[in-house]
DNA sequence: AAGACGAAAGTGGTTGA
DNA sequence: TCAACAACTTTCGTCTT
């Protein structure tokens, strides 16, 4: 560690410089490879006082966390137990072991469901990085898709992965559908399909995924400097007000963005390095390009780069 | 020779009758 | 349910650096 590593704060995983502190949920994550920098920035304060023995009974409520990522959240139901069985005359003891058969079959399909999805889940998201925060929402929202029976017809890996791609999204961590692909082994449309399916079913809504989100993984994947970076953010806005991105593809729009940044600053990336890392064609890039050149009118600071770079 | 550009045809998904 | 449609891709030939 130099003696200015100390003074920046970069991450640990890419050593990338672009950390995001979100506040509600009192994390640092790196919006590069989506590490979790901190996670544990929570407010330890309580919200309530307590002058004595009585009043803390009444006011301290936490008990052991309770978490989506464990298969039955740390919290299974059993239906009695053996020495419960004494008290019971032989009708009662009949009952009993009725309902306990079923409540064993439901919950142990359900939970053995739970168990495989989400290791899989697990597996998916930390070959992603992705941050503690983004696993435990697709846990949540995989263990209400399988409590409503929507995995039922579709494959358990599908509905994981569609359950990411929505976690992701939300937490504005956005990966394409074509690295959740590629990480889980499930067909593209496959993925954009159960993930349209479970979240129409319930009912968790999800805005476009905003192009700017991915200009920070695309801008480090390429190398480019920091104030290329911020620059293509800055024509991305620039953009968004003028119309140009509804109905596009946001990463398309991105890769315009951080293309033309590129050439403005001085650090000219091909097309093709570009549309791979960004993950959509070059002739994409070319159209988006050719929009935010005549919309926003940028020939000139192009030009004036090309100059520069001549003498 | 590599990269940029643009035309044309094809693909998968959405929308509206 | 089907056809029209927009966005995006693939492919390929031409122009520019």
């Amino acid at each position: 560690m130099t003696k200015d590593d100390r003074y920046v704060k970069k991450c640990p995983e890419c050593a990338g410089i672009n950390l995001f502190w979100n506040k509600e949920k009192g994390e640092i994550i790196c919006r590069d490879c989506g590490l979790v920098v901190e996670e544990k920035m929570v407010d330890f304060d309580q919200e309530w006082r307590e002058f004595d023995g009585d009043e803390a009974a009444k006011r301290r409520r936490a008990g052991a966390p309770s978490t989506y990522t464990q298969y039955d959240q740390g919290l299974s139901t059993e239906v009695g137990r053996k020495a419960d069985l004494y008290a019971l005359d032989s009708k009662d003891k009949n009952k009993f072991f009725r309902l306990r058969k079923w409540q064993y079959r439901i919950s142990t399909a359900i939970e053995r469901n739970l168990k495989l999805a989400l290791a899989e889940l697990k597996r998916v998201s930390s070959y992603l990085k992705l941050p503690k925060s983004v696993e435990e929402e697709s846990a949540r929202i995989y263990t209400l898709a399988v409590q409503r029976g929507l995995v039922r017809g579709r494959s358990m890996e599908s509905v994981v992965a569609g359950a990411l791609y929505a976690a992701c999204r939300r937490h504005e961590v956005p990966r394409t559908l074509d690295e959740l692909s590629e990480s889980s082994g499930i067909e593209k449309k496959e993925i954009g399909r159960t993930y349209r399916f479970i979240t129409r079913e319930l009912g968790i809504s999800i805005l476009p995924s905003n192009p700017a989100d991915y200009i920070p993984r695309f801008s480090s994947a390429l190398k480019l400097s920091a104030e290329t970076q911020s620059k293509s953010i800055e024509i991305i806005e620039h953009a968004q007000r003028v119309e140009l991105t509804s109905g596009r593809g946001p990463t398309g729009i991105a890769a315009a963005g951080l293309y033309v940044a590129a050439l403005i600053n001085g650090e000219k990336r091909t097309q093709r390095e570009v549309a791979d890392v960004a993950g959509v064609t070059e002739v994409t890039i070319r159209n988006r390009y050719k929009e935010l050149l005549e919309k926003l009118g940028l020939e000139k600071e192009i030009k004036k780069t090309k100059k520069k770079s001549k003498d």
